[in-house]
RNA sequence: GGGCGAUUAGCUCAGUUGGUUUAGAGCACCUGCCUUACAAGCAGGGGGUCGUUGGUUCGAAUCCAACAUCGCCCA
């Protein structure tokens, strides 16, 4: 059979995926081992994969398949949430296209429809995670929205209002136009816009003069009630306890005193507009001014604004600024920059809006669990990098109550029930008109009218790691006392209010323990411009094209050799590139030596130098294994892959396959290939959470039956060897190489080398004599008394160059003095060191002695330099 | 405005409790090679006063302070 010259990624990645499902690789039951878990973040129902996806599920996947190899009981739960804002507008537009109207066809009908579309379009993402190599327990695959899940979150609620943590109130919330609901805090998104800032007149009530305000909407102007300004203000005395009128409708509104108000933005006077801006709200309520609501739920203006009404917001904005100059009342409009708050998912600006919704009151929840906070500061829950834990403290001193009520259908139904002016919360309807009854209910149970609104999507999320054991329905059920606390969570830092403070609330609520020992916060992923990836900018790559033109091996070497802990990563398709290369390199490595005669007779060459040759390698790899070992410990990603890709590349490839490779005409003896897939297949093992597709194909092409993540991780090889094989040999043979470069030689010409050290300084160089010849094309090396050629230096070791049918090269003597002045330079350095008391006195023994080798170094080698310009 | 972080080669980044022959990689660049595994390759090479200024220390890319620039989070 003939190999194919390049590794071809989507000839074998298809068939590993079935393979690894068929065979039920991924799937993990309650046993005796110890159990190694780690949730995905459930992506949302309408998500497709993206490069943050890809680095934050790699990751996941390099975890749980090193995992297994080192003897747990891996499971990796997959799943998704609801997306209740995302999907339900997903849902409105196709019925909108089928000419349909949500409220015509009522909630029952409509969730059909949307779990119809779920069913469709939803989990797109799922199949992608798959193509990404995901290790997942596919079967195990949980919904937000599924029965256990619903359920759970229903019980969640119950309690936690019984326990007194919720409550329903009228106040002010963030309120996204374009999904027609409130959304909480964390949903509103701040950023930079170019706007205007409106200037505009006010008439005095009974008097010829007028009072400027300054504003960012002047649609607003409508529902104002007052005007405010500074008590210190010496601008606005004369005005205290008049009144203003606004423009157009010509209403009489006070002008209050109020040091909230800056006295240096704008004119210093602030137009008072309870009913949309928070600020404002607060003022109308010390105050006691009237709120004036001129907006209706989807941005539109109502009956109170008198003007434009039914028209959006911004449309009035443009034709206001029209009539109020027409009306003389425009001063000016300003240029300016502020921060406008947008819907997280559908990015309508969102409005400040008065309106009864369901809170989680988060003051009395901190106080009553601690552990929320002190968890994360002890690293009983650990986060890395831990310089989160600052954010997340102070997040959570500063944290406001939980807006958990949407206006919306596709979600969890809030378990509120009404009757007369009273509520009662239960699980049930039944278990509703029951505590109904005891309040005095006497109607009959249809009369009970359950409140519309659904739960935010987060208030399912935050359940995660305890509803996929189905832990809050069955608090003691074999799997989550097996399974749970989880060990790992691989997110980014964008949602560690959002979901991860929030599970940890949840975990202490309902468990009284941590959800999962360690949160591992990856970097966002940036475009080379440094701009996050978005959709909207569309400088996101499409994952799955990368994934075909590179193979997924490639993709995920390329992603997280660029993905160091929490810093954010500017992503660069160069590193696919660079990962297909190495892919192509292992490949390559594996069919040049499968492809290789052997015989049971070694030659001269490999009788005399298997045993070091194989000792070197071995040891190469022993070095690599305790680090990579060690940097996966340690959540360092891409340095572990350059760890392996780093030995691979030079130790294994550039150095050990040439040193065992036979020349012309000569055949590979048996064990030394033997010796070579040996070694081979522990490369694989090595590699193989990090690139499964390659990994898992060669493997088998090696012969072996098992799945390789099945196989135990690799362990160092056992060297009886007290012999230190330094690098000294290669280095030699690197300098010759180039000094033939320099010398503008063929690789063909010969070298002959001669050296004038002997004994213990020799021994390394007579050990590898036939390798260094072998490599450099270096026809004799030999001890000489009075070396003659050019001389070179090597580290602190002096050798003679004498390449064949060349004339002995004339000493660089500039090149060389000039290193001897460096290297005096350097040694001036050490000498003041090693002359120093305090030096002796304070530095470890280690660094001194080290600091005499180099003294004893660098005289060494001034002297071979000084002795080459003698002669 | 408050907090966090970054600044090291042309670009992207490593540099783990301060000390490893006076800073490492990949990409890009230059020179020579289609040398019988790999041109998705091989061999060789150039390129950095570690943002600035002070300080601590026997010793600073590394610790501290201030400043500058950029980014993120929160208000």
């Amino acid at each position: 059979m003939s190999i194919s010259k390049h590794y071809n990624p989507n000839d074998v990645e298809g068939k590993w995926y079935k393979t690894w499902l068929e065979s039920g690789a991924f799937t993990s039951k309650v046993d005796n081992r110890e159990p190694f878990v780690v949730l995905i973040p459930p992506p949302n129902v309408t998500g497709v994969l993206h490069m943050g996806h890809i680095l934050n599920n790699t990751i996941q996947d390099v975890l749980v398949r090193k995992a297994r190899m080192i003897g747990k009981n891996a499971l990796w739960l997959p799943g998704m949430d609801h997306a209740s804002i995302a999907t339900e507008a997903k849902v409105v537009k196709m019925l909108r296209e089928k000419g349909i109207k949500k409220s015509e066809i009522g909630r029952e009908k409509f969730l059909e429809y949307a779990f119809e579309w779920k069913d469709t379009y939803g989990g797109i993402i799922l199949e992608q995670l798959q193509k990404l190599g995901c290790s997942c327990d596919w079967d195990r695959t949980k919904f937000t929205m599924e029965e256990e899940l619903y359920k759970s979150v229903i019980k969640t609620f119950v309690k936690m209002y019984n326990d007194g943590y919720i409550y329903k109130g009228k106040r002010m919330v963030n309120w996204d136009p374009k999904g027609l609901t409130a959304i909480s805090d964390e949903e509103v998104i701040y950023h930079e816009e170019k706007s205007k800032l409106y200037y505009i007149k006010y008439n005095i009530v009974g008097q010829d003069d007028f009072i400027t305000i300054a504003t960012t909407r002047p649609e607003t102007i409508l529902g104002d009630s007052a005007i405010a300004v500074n008590s210190k203000d010496p601008r606005y005395k004369r005005l205290k306890g008049k009144k203003a009128i606004v423009p157009l409708i010509h209403r009489e509104i006070p002008i209050i005193i109020d040091d909230y108000v800056q006295m240096d933005f704008g004119t210093g006077a602030l137009k008072v507009t309870p009913a949309h801006d928070s600020n404002d709200y607060e003022l109308g309520q010390k105050h006691q001014i009237e709120t004036i609501d001129v907006l209706n739920p989807n941005g539109t203006l109502n009956e109170n604004a008198q003007f434009f009404i039914g028209m959006d917001r911004f449309e009035v904005r443009k034709k206001i600024t029209i009539e109020l100059q027409e009306a003389g009342a425009l001063d000016k409009i300003e240029e300016y920059q502020n921060k406008v708050g947008r819907s997280e998912r559908t990015n309508a600006v969102v409005e400040s809006r008065l309106s009864e919704q369901w809170f989680v009151n988060m003051d009395l929840f901190m106080k009553k669990h601690p552990n929320v906070l002190n968890s994360v500061m002890t690293d009983e829950i650990e986060f890395v990098p831990s310089k989160y834990k600052n954010t997340y403290r102070h997040w959570l001193e500063h944290i406001k109550d939980w807006c958990i009520s949407r206006q919306l259908w596709w979600g969890q139904r809030i378990p509120a029930y009404y009757f007369n002016d009273q509520v009662v919360v239960a699980e049930t309807k039944i278990q509703a008109f029951e505590l109904a009854k005891q309040k005095g209910f006497s109607g009959k149970i249809d009369e009970l009218m359950q409140d519309e609104d659904v739960l935010d999507t987060w208030f399912s999320s935050w359940l995660w790691p305890i509803s996929v054991f189905n832990g809050v329905n069955d608090t003691q059920n074999e799997e989550i006392s097996y399974y749970y606390p989880a060990n790992d969570i691989v997110t980014g830092p964008d949602i560690i209010f959002f979901w991860i403070a929030r599970m940890i609330m949840s975990a202490y609520y309902l468990r009284d323990e941590k959800p999962f020992k360690k949160v591992y916060f990856t970097g966002i992923v940036r475009d080379k411009l440094g701009r996050k990836m978005s959709k909207s900018l569309g400088n996101s790559p499409d994952a799955i094209a990368l994934m075909d033109e590179f193979g997924t091996d490639a993709v995920r070497f390329g992603i997280l050799s660029s993905a160091p802990a929490g810093n954010d990563i500017l992503f660069d398709e160069s590193l696919c590139n660079q990962g297909r290369n190495f892919a192509n390199k292992i490949w390559n490595a594996y069919r040049f030596v499968e492809g290789l005669e052997t015989t049971e007779l070694a030659n001269d060459f490999y009788k005399n130098n298997n045993t070091h040759i194989s000792r070197w390698v071995k040891n190469r790899f022993n070095a690599c294994l305790t680090n990579v070992n060690r940097q996966l410990d340690e959540y360092r990603f891409s340095e572990a892959i350059t760890s392996i890709y780093r030995f691979v590349w030079d130790d294994f490839c550039s150095w050990y396959l040439e040193m065992i490779k036979p020349s012309d005409n000569e055949k590979i003896p048996t064990d030394t290939k033997a010796e070579f897939l040996e070694l081979f297949g522990k490369i694989l093992k090595l590699l193989h959470p990090f690139m499964p597709f390659i990994s898992e194909e060669l493997w088998h092409a090696l012969g072996n039956k098992s799945l390789i993540n099945q196989n135990p991780w690799p362990e160092a090889f056992e060297l009886v060897d007290d012999f230190t094989y330094t690098q000294e040999p290669f280095l030699l043979v690197s300098q010759i190489r180039s000094e033939r470069s320099k010398k503008g030689l063929s690789p063909k010409k010969t070298c002959a080398v001669e050296y004038k050290f002997e004994g213990e300084e020799a021994k390394i160089y007579l050990l590898f004599s036939d390798v260094i010849k072998k490599l450099a094309n270096v026809s004799e090396i030999n001890f000489s008394k009075n070396p003659s050629g050019d001389k070179i230096l090597v580290h602190t070791k002096a050798f003679s160059l004498q390449f064949e049918g060349v004339e002995n090269g004339k000493v660089d003597v500039e090149g060389v003095i000039r290193e001897i002045k460096r290297l005096q330079g350097f040694l001036l350095g050490i000498e003041k060191k090693l002359g120093n008391e305090r030096f002796i006195q304070n530095a470890r023994k280690e660094v001194i002695d080290r600091e005499q080798q180099k003294f004893r170094d660098t005289s060494n080698k001034i002297k071979l330099l000084k002795e080459q310009l003698k002669g």
